[in-house]
DNA sequence: ACGTCATTTCAAATTTTATTGAAACATTGT
DNA sequence: ACAATGTTTCAATAAAATTTGAAATGACGT
């Protein structure tokens, strides 16, 4: 296998091939970023994130927007909560669904 | 449909049920969006944009370092090509990638 | 204990995405 | 024009994510 010279040159000067491996993350950091990234993935996600950047909401309220099915808006929200970017609370009858930390940091780009 | 009373009060407070229209990007933002996540949703994709985010890199080398069949690495190229991460240019035989504005960018969330 | 409301869970069907190996394409050197 | 090299495209298969509707769960009031 060869390598066109300017590409050579200008990996040498970061260090050569192997220094390659060091910009690399560790795996389970790839993995845990690329779950967070999946659940970024959906404009159906995308929109309940947005939803609920600015105040906690109850699913009914979610749904009143979305309208779609209730088990498919469960089925996504489980998807955000399991990938930490929102966190859902019993109150009363209701889950109020608020946005966490990490997933305002997402959201920012 | 009954909304909890401090789910109502801190809605009103954003400016009510209609108000939360005005927070959700359009369609074609979010699409666009959910694509460039879906592209940053995969540990070998991540990869990949790590390994070029320093210097651009020919196929053979990205190659040499993922071990995986041409053509799957091509399929993983194509998607972060098409999602606009990265950009490829034929240079003689080969064809050189290097990570764009917007690839630098969702990289160092 | 029972009924009701808000929400989730489950299993089946559907759709999308990823992998594989073979064939095709583009560029260069002969 | 031909062969060699680097890379992509294609079609088939495998795997994973999403949708759907029905049934289950949890919390509350009676």
């Amino acid at each position: 296998m060869e390598i066109p010279e300017p590409i050579r040159e200008e990996l040498d000067r970061m260090g050569g091939f192997d220094a390659l491996a060091g910009c690399i993350p560790a795996t389970d950091e790839l993995e845990k970023k690329s779950r967070i990234y999946h659940a970024l993935s959906d404009p159906l996600r995308l929109t309940i994130l947005h939803l609920v950047k600015d105040q906690p909401l109850c699913v009914c309220v979610i749904n009143q927007f979305m309208r779609i099915a209730d088990s498919k808006l469960s089925y996504h929200l489980t998807i955000l909560r399991e990938s930490g970017l929102v966190e859902g609370e019993y109150h009363g009858n209701w889950i109020i669904y608020r946005i966490t930390d990490e997933g305002c940091r997402y959201l920012n780009l």
